[in-house]
RNA sequence: GCCAGGGUAGCUCAGCGGAAGAGCAGGGGACUCAUAAGCCCUUGGUCGGGAGUUCGAUUCUCCCCCCUGGCACCA
């Protein structure tokens, strides 16, 4: 079988509840996963749950409740956030999945037989209030903080995964492999990190201490720790160890938040190395949402809720702004007045106004028929150079996951089509009978660039290209004949239009209402 | 502290050796197909500070100031 897309993002701890930064790794998932779908590849797109650990064990306790059934009821709320922001994944992991465990012992066991795992032990400062080790670095003036309750020296057993065994052969898979982590400040602070010398990595827990986990094949009376857990995900699902395999990995991205920049370019790619399996073939790792705490508390007192923007203004709308605003390799702030600035100029008056006005003037002058080709001329044919020139520029920016370079080629040709309906004035044609070929001209054209933008946003704002093509009366979207401006045939009925993003009013911004 | 990357119009940023740019926001105008949207015109910057190299520096060098990010079994 023709190995598909594979394409995930990490799986989210359960301990919290989805917000804006889960959604946003999500949906610049999601955009690739359909812009693959589009160009005709198998796809594949991987996400979920990370459901073990000592937070969700302690989480489930101050409930009251086991630590499944606390995960039980978190699952719908990401399920549905998913489901709000139109997420197309193909799979939904759960650690606590049975096809999941399964796969993460056969993973451990095989390191453990390649001695790549041995046990010491290990000495440090307990927090018995926060049930963890903590270290010399969190000491304040010589202190260990309050918050951390007493604090008392500790000797544990644990199993180490000898993660320094592969230092140099990863600093060279880097160094070969340019565009492996991307941006490049992120690699350069990884190639940087690894200047010093790599430690091995603790991969367990002793049950007493946490007991949801998954048990160690090699001994009972431990638990794996979260990273061997975690991460195994990524091949669990896709069925490591059976012949399909092959036809998913390696993944051609990982998309992650510089969060877990680290755990994702050390900790998996050597552990993928040390049992031999292949290398990812991109981890792409893009910055935080800053919200502006101040203006946010003081207006409001709450975070940015993916669900309210999407409740006010549509899950496309959000789509978009991840995409066109969200940096690659730096922060970006997010504030409901950058938001409205992009609706109303980007979403409301460039793109939606130009659908509207052009599928309108179908309406209004040809009764709704897509006319003929009619009397065009260089205009005509400059607009359609730019038209192939917008999908020459549109192509390898997705591939690469520069959406928003994507989507200023896209708005170039929306800023031009609107500039082509002034130079055209098709209602001054439409007075003039002498005119009616040249008008059949310039309807003909708009309601073609009205196809190729619905391909072109559908990947970032899938109901907005519906919305398109349901006005347009077309279903198929032939990127062949889009890009020519060549997909209708003479006559064709179109559907009745309407406006696809109302504009907002500034009033309606929390900000403005603070003032 | 160490390692990176920055400081250019109100905001977000491009330019990186030869007469200061884009988008948005602001102001004005002509139009009316359209969501009072779109289009045209326009206000606005001693390009962080200082010194140097050069015929010429926002662009190169050095120093200073400020900002941001990263610094790994930690969330």
């Amino acid at each position: 079988m023709e190995k598909a897309f594979y394409i995930t993002t990490p799986i989210y701890y359960v301990n919290d509840r989805p917000h804006i930064g889960h959604a946003s790794t999500t949906v610049w998932a999601d955009v690739q996963a359909r812009y693959q779908r589009l160009r005709g590849r198998r796809t594949f797109f991987l996400t979920g749950l990370d459901e073990h650990g000592i937070k969700v064990q302690q989480a489930a306790e101050k409930r009251g409740l086991p630590p499944q059934q606390h995960c039980d009821e978190m699952a719908p709320h990401f399920l549905a956030l998913w489901k709000a922001l139109n997420i197309s994944q193909d799979d939904f992991v759960r650690t606590t999945e049975p096809r999941h465990k399964a796969v993460v012992q056969r993973f451990l066991a095989e390191l453990h037989s390649k001695g790549a795992i041995y046990r010491k032990k290990y000495h440090g400062w307990y927090s018995k209030a926060a049930e963890q080790f903590v270290t010399e670095k969190e000491k304040v003036n010589g202190q260990f903080p309050a918050h951390l309750g007493e604090v008392v020296e500790l000797e544990e057993e644990n199993y180490f995964f000898r993660m320094s065994d592969h230092q140099e052969w990863l600093i060279r898979h880097i160094q070969e492999h340019p565009d492996w982590i991307q941006p490049s400040n992120r690699r350069n602070e990884i190639l940087g990190a690894l200047q010093k010398p790599l430690e091995d990595l603790c991969i367990s827990r002793p049950k007493a201490r946490l007991a949801w986990g998954i048990p160690l094949p090699f001994d009972p009376e431990y638990v794996t720790y979260v990273w061997v857990d975690a991460l195994v995900n990524y091949i669990s699902v896709p069925g490591y160890g059976t012949e399909r395999f092959a036809s998913f990995w390696p993944a051609d991205f990982h998309l992650i938040a510089k969060d877990i920049l680290t755990t994702h370019t050390v900790y998996w790619p050597t552990m993928l190395h040390a049992v031999g399996i292949p290398m990812p073939n991109r981890i792409l790792a893009h910055g935080w949402w800053l919200m502006e705490r101040e203006k946010m508390s003081k207006s409001l007192g709450n975070i940015i809720s993916p669900q309210d923007y999407i409740e006010k203004y549509g899950a496309d709308a959000l789509r978009y702004f991840i995409c066109r605003e969200l940096q690659l390799a730096n922060d970006t702030d997010f504030t409901e007045e950058r938001f409205l600035r992009r609706f109303n100029a980007d979403l409301a008056n460039d793109l939606g106004n130009l659908v509207n006005r052009s599928l309108s003037m179908v309406h209004r002058y040809r009764q709704g028929n897509a006319p003929g080709r009619g009397a065009a001329g260089a205009v005509e044919e400059e607009i359609c150079k730019l038209a192939a020139a917008t999908f020459d520029a549109y192509h390898p920016a997705m591939e690469s996951i520069a959406y928003s370079t994507a989507l200023e080629a896209v708005w170039k040709l929306i800023a031009r089509a609107n500039r082509y309906v002034e130079e055209t004035a098709p209602w001054k044609l439409a007075k003039d009978p002498a005119a009616a070929s040249r008008l059949d001209a310039v309807l003909r054209l708009l309601t073609e660039i009205s196809a190729a933008l619905a391909y072109l946003v559908s990947p970032f704002m899938p109901d907005t290209a519906a919305k398109i093509t349901n006005q347009l009366a077309i279903r198929d979207l032939t990127e062949s004949r889009l890009r020519t401006l060549d997909l209708l045939s003479d006559g064709h009925a179109l559907g009745p239009p309407a406006p696809l993003f109302p504009r907002q009013s500034a009033s309606d911004c929390a900000a403005s209402r603070a003032k």
